[in-house]
DNA sequence: GACAAACACGAACGATCGTGCTATTATGTT
DNA sequence: AACATAATAGCACGATCGTTCGTGTTTGTC
């Protein structure tokens, strides 16, 4: 890689971190050049606008989630194993990996009202994770692990919201409950079409 | 009440607009005068810092959520009955009052990694929500429409999941299932819990 | 009707925002 | 080594930010 990508990757890096603490519209390029200590002028040379920096972050939290979320997952067997390794990776991500929680959730809640490039940026990844998590589900009917009563887009739509509810939990509400409670609700979702035998 | 109380009345209703489309932080005091016809300095002169719009807000959002979705809920019988109508009332309050989805939880997401004064308050007024959902739920218990077995604050922590869940799919997705899946999803949460005889 | 208080305005402040320009220094290619 | 390209810095721009100040105007009270 060349030198140029390797500090842009630096600077996203950066960018991650400060958007998931405040914010796809928080992050400010003068603040986040003293951060990695360049000039104002010097780091926005590599974005050309703050909206191709914004998505840049879009794009590079995506891939950071894949590389922590799914891809650990995929190494799991097909089916119920690798969906609730997905859970647990994902909660390990948004807990201790990103230091102000899953900046997709923030960046989401920000943008979810302002029409433009960036909004339909973020609604991209995030079908792309949900259709990701609709395909596991699927995955584990087929291996016999769920029943076929399982609607695969239902049950994505309460593991979802589910991690929206940790989100919050842990984040603003600070409760220590919160993961305990977090595990407990994803087990009695899936519950109710675990075929026989199978132990969750 | 006085002329001025009537002008500031409408101003946080304003403000409340645009915090619930842009955020607070995205909140700013120079557009919101354009929008309600006043100056910059002759807004500002009504709450005397930022800061103390914000909080304002927050209380004016707290105070809209109380009369849009509890005292409609109180009004139906104790327990199941009144429970439903809140996660109801919730959603009709999100969808179709709030032009850009429950305030609440957009400021709750933009400052859950702020600390200060701001983070603060959120905090209390949505533990004080949860706290409402978890005393209905075990008016619910009570009133003998739910088991014994049903733990209020874990189903409360799954019922405000779900919301969370609704928003994100109805406002950023545009999922037009949505409100199906909600109450779908709901639904399920409480019925491990029914009491025999007891139609949800 | 007098008087104090509240309300509203315009102008200006320092700060910061995103962005453009120019010049200089590093890097990569032949 | 020569040259083209990319990376970075410094400076300045217009705009907007929250805030302050001084000055009228409206309001409510006695």
């Amino acid at each position: 890689m060349s030198k140029g990508n390797q500090k842009r990757e630096m600077i996203l890096k950066a960018a991650l971190d400060f958007t998931s603490q405040f914010g796809l519209e928080g992050l400010s390029i003068g603040v986040l050049a003293k951060k990695v200590g360049m000039s104002k002028s010097g780091l926005f040379g590599h974005f050309k606008s703050k909206e191709k920096l914004q998505i840049m972050v879009i794009d590079f939290a995506a891939q950071h989630f894949t590389d922590k979320v799914i891809r650990p997952a995929i190494k799991k067997d097909r089916g119920l194993p690798r969906l609730i390794e997905m859970m647990n990776c994902w909660e390990a991500w948004s807990e201790r990996i990103m230091k102000g929680g899953c900046p997709i959730f923030s960046a989401a809640i920000e943008f979810d009202d302002r029409p433009g490039v960036i909004r339909n940026h973020i609604q991209k990844k995030q079908s792309l994770m949900i259709a990701t998590y609709e395909k596991a589900i699927e995955l584990a009917v087929h291996e016999g692990h769920l029943t076929e009563e399982a609607n695969p887009e239902q049950i994505a739509f309460e593991l979802y919201s589910n991690m929206l509810g940790y989100h919050m939990y842990s984040r603003l509400l600070k409760d220590k409950k919160s993961s305990e409670m977090f595990k407990e609700s994803y087990t009695k979702i899936l519950k109710p079409f675990l075929e026989q035998g199978v132990i969750a």
